[in-house]
DNA sequence: ACCGTGAACGAACATCGTTCGTTGATGTCG
DNA sequence: CGACATCAACGAACGATGTTCGTTCACGGT
């Protein structure tokens, strides 16, 4: 269609040293490991959206372009972090069919845990499901757990969709409210803020909410116990599902 | 810092009437509901990644920049769009203590029946309390629901998180699902691959997701029965906060 | 008949993901 | 030991994005 600008660069000169102001071997050593945790530490420090291509490279001291060397695209960049990070979760605990309840808390709790020591990344996998090598094993240790229950397959298969699905979006919110709250003025603020805006309903067209606006504001970090009683429900609801004969462990 | 080229069109030349290819009359057809509208509009037809300033523009035979006058940016313009579609829930019953657990399931799926019916709509919500006047309105339906039950307030509080939680994250999901599987040989395609994927993994390293892979993949169209599970699993573990004495209902 | 207000608009900016063609360091073969 | 082939590194560019800027111009009140 319309006529394109040159394509490459304007040539004499090439005597200069393409790059003057970096004095490391010209050559560098770029990796997949090491992208993959120069990625992982600008989520940690901005969060999952300031990951760019170039900020990576520039985390890098390098152009955005020689990433592709090593990753396909930034969505695969950002799933390999995602893997990586999994790779952090470490539950050696032997299946033990009578402790099968607490063992699934105590996966999840390390999930949710690892997760939020990194900011937004669970973002990152909250519409796909995670299949990296870690992110498999991971699958198995929680499998495994389900499996020593009890509980009819079928029910197992939605009880492992339906807790990753609750761990992953409990991380993502964990952090969006930690990033909305970081001082504890800002967690000050953003109460007030909440607790006037209910306050500001017409108490006769929204009789319950202005009526528990209190108990709807959680106080001070009762994120973890949103958590706990959210696994607790799901926990205690699948074991509904026992077959009578098991149903005492 | 740099000097930025000229800022102001070509002049000369202003006579030939600015826009020749439009005859509608040259004023006066936006409006914000017209905006919102359009969006919508390219939520259904491409998802919520499609909605671009430039595209609603062209919805609408405008540039980008006429929708500012109208709308702050982009995320108050999708904020107004999930607000406005939420308007399509509607949910008349007067809450009954004695029903209050059916209630509650009918409301969450009219919720996740209306999202669904709009592509990936649901996305937008994830991260945020919907704080618009119908997403107000259908958290007060939920929450004077829940108040009939007769659980504690912060038992209130932490279910309404819990139950909003579940039913976006339920229709984006179903979204998600449903964009990779538009016609039944995308579905066929992607039950074969997610099995051989089962099926390639070692049977020694990870036995159970091996032993358990036909009830990993659902079903044809067993979507709703896993809505369906996550949500009686959710209902019933409410209903063991119930004080002793309401246990009946 | 004037005129001010504010919506509409084209153009531009900064930034994004990604691709292209070149370059140059390195390992290999003659 | 020197010619060569390979391929990561790289600068530049493309097209698309959200948003802002300064201008224009139709309309409503005086």
């Amino acid at each position: 269609m319309t006529e394109r600008a040159p394509r490459h660069p304007r040539d004499a000169w090439h005597q200069p040293r393409g790059r003057g102001h970096r004095h490391a071997p010209r050559r560098r050593t770029l990796s997949r490991d090491v992208i993959i945790a120069a990625a992982l530490r600008i989520v940690d420090r901005d969060g999952v959206d300031a990951v760019t291509m170039r900020a990576v490279a520039d985390e890098l001291d390098t152009g955005a372009a020689s990433l592709y060397a090593h990753v396909q695209d930034k969505d695969e960049l950002l799933a390999a972090v995602f893997d990586h990070v999994l790779g952090d979760i470490v539950f050696d605990a032997v299946p033990d069919p009578k402790r099968w309840q607490e063992q699934i808390k105590e996966f999840s709790r390390t999930y949710v845990r690892v997760l939020t020591a990194h900011n937004d990344l669970a973002k990152v996998s909250l519409g796909s499901i995670p299949t990296g090598s870690n992110g498999v094993r991971g699958m198995e240790a929680m499998l495994s757990v389900l499996a020593a229950s009890g509980l009819p397959g079928q029910v197992i298969g939605y009880a492992a969709d339906l807790l990753g699905q609750f761990v992953t979006v409990t991380a993502y919110e964990t952090a969006v409210f930690a990033k909305n709250t970081g001082s504890p003025e800002d967690l000050a603020e953003f109460h007030h803020r909440l607790l006037t805006f209910f306050g500001s309903l017409s108490a006769i067209e929204f009789p319950t909410i202005t009526a528990l606006a209190p108990d709807l504001v959680q106080p001070d970090e009762a994120e973890d116990a949103r958590f706990e009683f959210g696994l607790d429900i799901i926990v205690r609801g699948l074991a509904a599902h026992l077959p009578p004969k098991r149903r005492g462990a």
